[in-house]
DNA sequence: CCGGATCCGCACAGATACTG
DNA sequence: CAGTATCTGTGCGGATCCGG
């Protein structure tokens, strides 16, 4: 998501008071380009960063080091460093990890059981304005 | 999120193959900075356009009219705007988009229990790396 | 093999002013 | 009240080159 541009809520003056506080760090980080794509790679088993690269197509070698660092500092991903050479880094989840991930299967099942329902919805609204094809999205 | 940027995966032939392409784009629409704050809000009842304004501080007009039409095309959202003068339009969550509300608040629950865990970890990975203190994020 | 550093383009958010 | 129209800036993400 880049989704956290300009910091409009700091930290926690913003839309608090509510219950949905919590939930903006974690789709914070779920939302960018490629998270959950490493996630669901890494729940499958210990991957190194050649084997996370070539699973997951179109991530650029930055990016995907971006993401795992950043997954890294959240204690999501524990990272290994052997200094062979040449050199060999293995990424899996924490415990906490598998947790989170676990969690998103979940949000895959309803997106697998509603993504019909979805795609019928925008092919109705799109006929039913079709000035602004491309507009929304 | 200012997730789907260029297009790398047009539609299918990205990373697929695999089971996460259904969770691509449920995760685009919320992971962009305002949706899921919409939901949430709408799961609390019905809301006219200016109690969602006021419910959301922070947002501009024109996020939420963007916000809340992705919703509306994606088939999450009711609108029904009432000829009256002066306007009245009121937005609530189809039975679709309750069930995808009652998904996003497993994920807060997540959020809610390892929060206190992603704030320490990312505590201590900045007490040993402090040189890139603000970089990754 | 793994990652750091740098440059750049573009999509999206924000602000403001205006309309039915 | 509920949008629409337009302009502008920002920061994510991609590409490329370099280093250990």
């Amino acid at each position: 998501m880049s989704v956290a541009h300009t910091e409009v809520t700091p930290q926690a003056p913003g839309p608090c008071g509510d219950e949905d506080c919590g939930i903006r760090d974690v789709l914070d980080r779920l939302g960018d380009k490629w998270t959950v794509l490493v996630m669901v790679e890494l729940s499958k088993g210990v991957r190194r960063f050649r084997e996370l690269h070539r699973a997951i197509p179109g991530i650029s070698q930055r990016m995907l080091t971006l993401t795992t660092r950043r997954l890294c500092r959240d204690g999501l991903v524990e990272r290994t460093a052997y200094p062979t050479i040449p050199p060999q880094v293995e990424y899996r989840l924490t415990p906490v990890g598998r947790s989170l991930a676990e969690t998103i299967e979940r949000l895959a099942d309803w997106s697998r059981e509603h993504k019909d329902a979805m795609a019928a919805a925008r092919e109705r609204w799109d006929a039913a304005y079709p000035g602004e094809a491309s507009e929304p999205r």
